[in-house]
DNA sequence: TTTTTTATGTGACTAATATCACTAAATTGA
DNA sequence: TCAATTTAGTGATATTAGTCACATAAAAAA
């Protein structure tokens, strides 16, 4: 890769030195859609930066039950990543591929090095602490306060604004799996949506109406 | 307060730069037990570091409910300060001394200024990002995939631990409060557990079996 | 086209938790 | 000491979500 094209990649890393020092050390992966990246246990040598695509990130427990926590976008990276390479922890997270995603892999001893020497970089990581943070607690709360018929819509406004788009190409047990519940309870709770003529179904495809999100927050 | 008092507080940090460094710039505070240190909306000026005692965090809803998130221990700091404070955000959380508690408060300019300047600040503000990730997301595992009973015997493990007793002294309505359920459930459980005999109730308060750690793991 | 697979719809039932209503005991404090 | 307050116990009922069983429909494969 080319430093012309990393650097618009990541138009809030700036310093040449830095987007230099990333060519040199990182090395350029590549995810097709759907590709798991991560799976709990598994060790983690790199700190990922995004570069294409998106990468969604989940909880999952010992049954294999699973909750969706939040999407790596370009130019973000993961703090779990970041907290269990350094503690050279295995992973706590699956990641998956959101859709086909091109991401830098930094090593975790340049990772280290470059706190100190770029502070676009540490001010990256600190940046990528706080949102990440910030996002767990939307996470938190969902689970701790909310019913499924509201964690539902939420999702459906996050899967819209992620993919740009309002319509869902997805399942109801995709839906069921991120959200830690069973299919059924997600068919009825979009049966529900949909004689509100909030959304319409077909198989493999919900059409959201443009006005959603105002909708849900009434 | 004296370096020498400081150094034996915090035995982790044994730079005496840093030690110097903290107490010309950090203020030294002291809240008696129950006080609430921090309430969400509140600007956080400071990023604590505890001395003595213990401090409940907390995450709330809008109405009211509330949900225990950890302690944060002499040695500690807070992970969502130093997040909150950089960004100049609200705090998120609430905060309580959980006994009378002892805090050194850093300004946030300093924090900055250190993790460049101390090896050994870089290190302890990158250990608690890393503990207080895992924190939530023990957090979030309980309200995701745990059912009341196993969060309501974690919750006795966990305060019996921070307390270092097996008598806990709190009311079954503040139990509820903390796992963000009603008090009816938790007496409900609470005399299960008795049943079982593995707890004992008197009006405000829980004697544990010595073993009830391992009974639970069961 | 026919079969097979995958996805969805839905009734019936169960489980977990929340809420309401009330009683009773322990503690406080006037 | 005795009324008021706080804390705890518990039945009845409601709500929410999870599970089971099966029907139906759409898409893919043979």
């Amino acid at each position: 890769m080319e430093l012309e094209e990393l650097k618009e990649k990541l138009p809030n890393l700036t310093d040449p030195n830095l987007l230099e020092a990333m060519l040199k050390y990182g090395t350029v992966h590549v995810f097709q859609d759907g590709k798991t990246i991560t799976e709990p246990g598994q060790f983690i040598k790199m700190v990922p930066v995004i570069l294409e695509g998106a990468i969604k990130i989940m909880r999952m427990d010992e049954d294999g039950k699973e909750l969706f926590l939040y999407y790596l976008e370009p130019g973000e990276t993961c703090a779990l990543s970041l907290t269990c390479c350094s503690a050279s922890k295995p992973s706590e997270i699956k990641a998956v591929a959101e859709e086909k995603t091109t991401l830098i892999g930094i090593p975790i001893q340049k990772h280290e090095e470059w706190t100190d020497k770029f502070k676009q970089w540490k001010e990256f990581v600190a940046m990528t602490y706080q949102t990440r943070f910030m996002e767990m607690l939307v996470a938190l709360d969902a689970v701790a306060f909310k019913r499924m018929d509201e964690r539902l819509m939420r999702y459906i406004v996050t899967k819209m604004k992620q993919q740009k788009t309002n319509e869902l190409h997805t399942t109801h047990q995709e839906i069921a799996n991120e959200l830690g519940t069973s299919r059924e309870v997600i068919s009825r709770l979009l049966k529900q949506l949909e004689k509100k003529k909030w959304i319409e179904l077909g198989r493999n495809i919900i059409y959201i109406r443009d006005d959603f999100e105002e909708l849900i927050s009434i």
